[in-house]
RNA sequence: GCACUCGUAGCUCAGCUGGAUAGAGCACUCGCCUUCUAAGCGAGUGGUCUCAGGUUCGAAUCCUGACGGGUGUACCA
C-alpha cells in the first residue's frame, strides 16, 4: 500500500481548498514519536515565511481543508505548526483485510517499469571466491530481487575477470598437470595459483610459455583457447558452488565476462577520437577531464586496453544492445572514482543517452574487530566457501540442543537457513557505504538486529497455527494502539521497497523488518490469541494479523535472499 | 600535494529531502514463564551527535574551516 503519496495528495488538495499556493513538495514524513500520532505534515512552517503568516495559523487552516473521511481519523496541530496526522483504524482494518491471501503483501506493480541492469559479483577466475566478494554478491543479488519484486525488468550481469596476463600462467601449469594426468589441484584454485608461481619462477622455460600462451589466447590459437575455456569452467564451477551456498540466484546465464567485450574495445577508442575527446600522452591514449591532471587511460603505450576501456564497452553494449534504463554498479567504494570518471566519459561521448542512470552502489571494505582488513589468522584471504561453511557449522552448534528438530536432516536444514541468513543479514543490515566490521560473535549471537530474530519470529507464528489448526475465515478489526501500529506497519512495506530501491539500500528493508517484528513481539506479549477467555471474532482477527506479518517478514526475507523455517 | 569518504552512548550501528525532550542492539542493573517457542517482553543506567564558525524561527542533518580515521590518485582490475 503506497500511503505516503496518498497522504501528499490529501495535503496538497487541502492546500489547494484553502488557497494556499506553495511550489513546494509537499510531502508527509513518518510521525517522530508515537503521540504525535501516526505522520506528520511540517509544511506550514517552510510556508510561514513566503505567506508572512504565522505558522500555526497556516496550519490551522490546512487541517481545516483535510478529509478525514477515508484513511485519516484526525489531524491536530502542535507545537510551531506540526500537523500531526492519525491513520483510521477501520480503513486500516478494512485494508488490512484485503491483502489477506495477497502473494505481495499488498505491494503493487510500479507504473513506470524500467530495464535495469545490476552487475554485482563479479570473481576473478584466476582466484576463487574469497570474503571481498560477499558484499557484492549478497547486496547485487538482493538489489535484483528488489527490483524483479517491483516489477522492472532485471538483467543481473556476472562480469567476471577471465583475461588478463595471469592466464597464460595458469592454462600452461594446466597442461602440465593434464600431461601428467593430475588435475587435483584445481580442487583448491589458491594452491593452485600459488604451485602455478612456483613453477613460474623457477623455471624459465615455464616463464616463456607463460608468456607465449598469453598472447597465444589473444590471437585466438585453438588450443590455448581450449584450455583457458576449460580453465574458466572448472573457476566457474567454483563460484557456482557459492551462489548455491549462498541462495544467490546468479547463474552461467548471467555471465558476460570481461573477454565478452574484447571484440568492442577498438571501437571504443574510435568512438572516443570521433568525439575528439583523445589525448596521446607519453604514448598512451587518455581522456582528460575537467579537475583532473591525471588522465583515464583508455589504451596502453603498448596498444594493451585497460578496464575503464572494457567498463566502457560494457556501458555501450548495455546501453545500445540491452537497451537499459539504468546501470546499477555494486562495487566496493575504492573504485568510485573509476567509476565517475568512465560514467562521465560515456555521456559525454553519447555511448549512452542522457537519460540512462548510471550508478555506482557502492560498499564499504570488510573490517576485522581490530579494524583491519579481513584476513584469515595467517593474513591469508579467507574463502568464502569456508566461511559459509563455517557459518552453518556454528549456526548448528547454537540450536543443536532445542527440542524442535525430528532428525539430524532437519536440523541440517534449519542450520542452514540460520547460519547463511546471519551472514548475509549481518551484511545487508548496516548502511553499504560504511566499512563493514565482520564479527562471528555479533552476528551468531542471534540478538537484536539480526535474521534470527526475523526467523525467530516467523518460527513463532507458524506455531501458534500448527497448535490452530482450523479453518481461518473472517476479516481484521484493529482494536487497540499495539495493532494499530502492527497493521500500520503491515501497509508501510510497500513504501519501504520503494524508497529502498530508489539509491539501493538494502539496510532500509532490514530496518523497516526489524521495526515490525519488534511490534509484532510487544503486540504478542500484550494481546492473547489462542489463550481462553478471547472470544472468536478477536481470536481471528489477531490470528490474521500475525498471518499477514508472517507473510511480510517472509517476503522481505525473501528479497533479500534469507530463508525462513516453521520451526527452531 | 590533490580528490573522495567517514567521525552519533563503553562497543556495533540507525537517524542526515533541516523540525518537537537524539534512537536501537550488545554490555551493565532490576522485574516478568503452573510456558499461544523467555533465543521473548518491560523498566533503568549511559550523549557538549569530533571541534569552531556560518545560514535559519529551528542544525546530528545544509555551508565553510580545523582536527582525527579510511580510501583513491598515468599505462593492474
Amino acid at each position: 500500500m503506497k500511503i505516503k503519496s496518498q497522504l501528499n495528495q490529501i495535503i496538497k488538495d487541502a492546500l489547494d481548498s484553502a488557497n494556499i499556493e506553495t511550489k513546494e513538495d509537499i510531502s508527509v514524513s513518518d510521525a517522530t514519536k508515537p503521540e504525535f500520532g501516526d505522520y506528520q505534515f511540517n509544511g506550514a512552517m517552510k510556508l510561514a515565511r513566503t505567506l508572512r503568516r504565522n505558522p500555526r495559523e497556516i496550519a490551522s487552516d490546512i487541517i481545516k481543508e483535510i478529509n478525514t473521511t477515508t484513511l485519516i481519523s484526525k489531524v491536530e496541530v502542535a507545537g510551531a505548526g506540526f500537523i500531526n496526522i492519525w491513520i483510521d483504524n477501520s480503513w486500516l482494518s478494512k485494508e488490512l483485510t484485503k491483502i489477506i491471501d495477497d502473494k505481495r503483501v499488498g505491494v503493487g506493480v510500479v507504473a513506470d517499469k524500467k530495464r535495469i541492469v545490476v552487475d554485482y559479483s563479479g570473481p576473478n577466475m584466476a582466484k576463487q571466491m574469497h570474503v571481498g566478494h560477499l558484499r557484492s554478491t549478497i547486496i547485487g543479488d538482493t538489489l535484483a530481487n528488489l527490483f524483479r519484486f517491483l516489477g522492472h525488468d532485471v538483467i543481473p550481469q556476472n562480469h567476471i575477470g577471465d583475461w588478463g596476463t595471469q592466464f597464460g600462467m595458469l592454462i600452461a601449469y594446466l597442461e602440465e598437470l593434464e600431461e601428467d594426468n593430475n588435475r587435483q589441484n584445481l580442487q583448491d584454485l589458491e594452491q593452485f595459483y600459488k604451485d602455478a608461481k612456483v613453477r613460474f619462477d623457477k623455471s624459465q622455460k615455464f616463464k616463456d610459455k607463460a608468456r607465449e600462451y598469453v598472447v597465444k589466447i589473444q590471437q585466438g590459437d585453438s588450443h590455448c583457447l581450449k584450455l583457458w575455456r576449460e580453465f574458466i569452467d572448472i573457476s566457474l564451477g567454483h563460484c557456482e558452488e557459492v551462489y548455491s551456498k549462498l541462495g544467490v540466484k546468479l547463474t552461467k546465464d548471467d555471465v558476460r565476462a570481461e573477454s565478452f567485450y574484447n571484440p568492442m574495445l577498438p571501437k571504443v577508442i574510435d568512438t572516443l577520437k570521433d568525439r575528439g575527446m583523445l589525448v596521446e600522452s607519453n604514448g598512451a591514449k587518455c581522456v582528460f577531464l575537467e579537475n583532473s591532471n591525471t588522465p583515464v587511460i583508455v589504451q596502453k603505450s603498448d596498444g594493451g586496453y585497460l578496464y575503464a576501456t572494457t567498463d566502457l564497452a560494457g556501458l555501450w553494449f548495455r546501453a545500445n544492445e540491452l537497451k537499459v534504463d539504468r546501470v546499477s554498479y555494486v562495487v566496493d567504494a575504492r573504485q568510485s572514482e573509476h567509476f565517475k570518471q568512465i560514467f562521465t566519459i560515456a555521456k559525454r561521448a553519447n555511448m549512452v543517452p542522457d537519460n540512462v542512470k548510471l550508478e555506482h552502489i557502492a560498499f564499504g571494505t570488510m573490517m576485522d574487530k581490530s579494524g583491519r582488513p579481513f584476513k584469515t589468522r595467517d593474513g591469508g584471504t579467507v574463502k568464502l566457501i569456508d566461511l559459509l561453511d563455517e557459518a552453518v557449522l556454528r549456526a548448528k552448534e547454537t540450536i543443536k540442543d532445542r527440542d524442535s528438530y525430528s532428525d539430524s536432516k532437519d536440523l541440517d536444514r534449519v542450520a542452514k537457513a540460520i547460519g547463511i541468513g546471519a551472514v548475509k543479514y549481518a551484511d545487508l543490515s548496516i548502511n553499504r557505504e560504511s566499512n563493514y566490521l565482520f564479527s562471528w560473535d555479533k552476528m551468531l549471537s542471534f540478538d537484536g538486529n539480526t535474521a534470527l530474530y526475523m526467523q525467530y519470529a516467523y518460527a513463532r507464528i507458524a506455531s501458534i497455527f500448527r497448535k490452530y489448526n482450523q479453518e481461518l475465515n473472517g476479516k481484521i478489526v484493529i482494536s487497540d494502539e499495539l495493532e494499530h501500529r502492527l497493521g500500520l506497519m503491515i501497509l508501510k512495506f510497500e513504501d519501504t521497497l520503494l524508497k529502498a530501491s530508489e539509491d539501493g539500500y538494502p539496510h532500509i528493508i532490514t530496518s523497516y523488518l526489524y521495526d515490525l517484528v519488534t511490534l509484532f513481539m510487544k503486540f504478542y506479549e500484550n494481546n492473547p490469541i489462542l489463550k481462553d477467555n478471547i472470544d472468536r471474532d478477536t481470536q481471528i482477527s489477531r490470528l490474521l494479523l500475525s498471518k499477514l506479518t508472517a507473510n511480510t517478514i517472509k517476503k522481505g526475507l525473501e528479497i533479500l535472499g534469507i530463508e525462513v523455517v516453521d520451526k527452531i
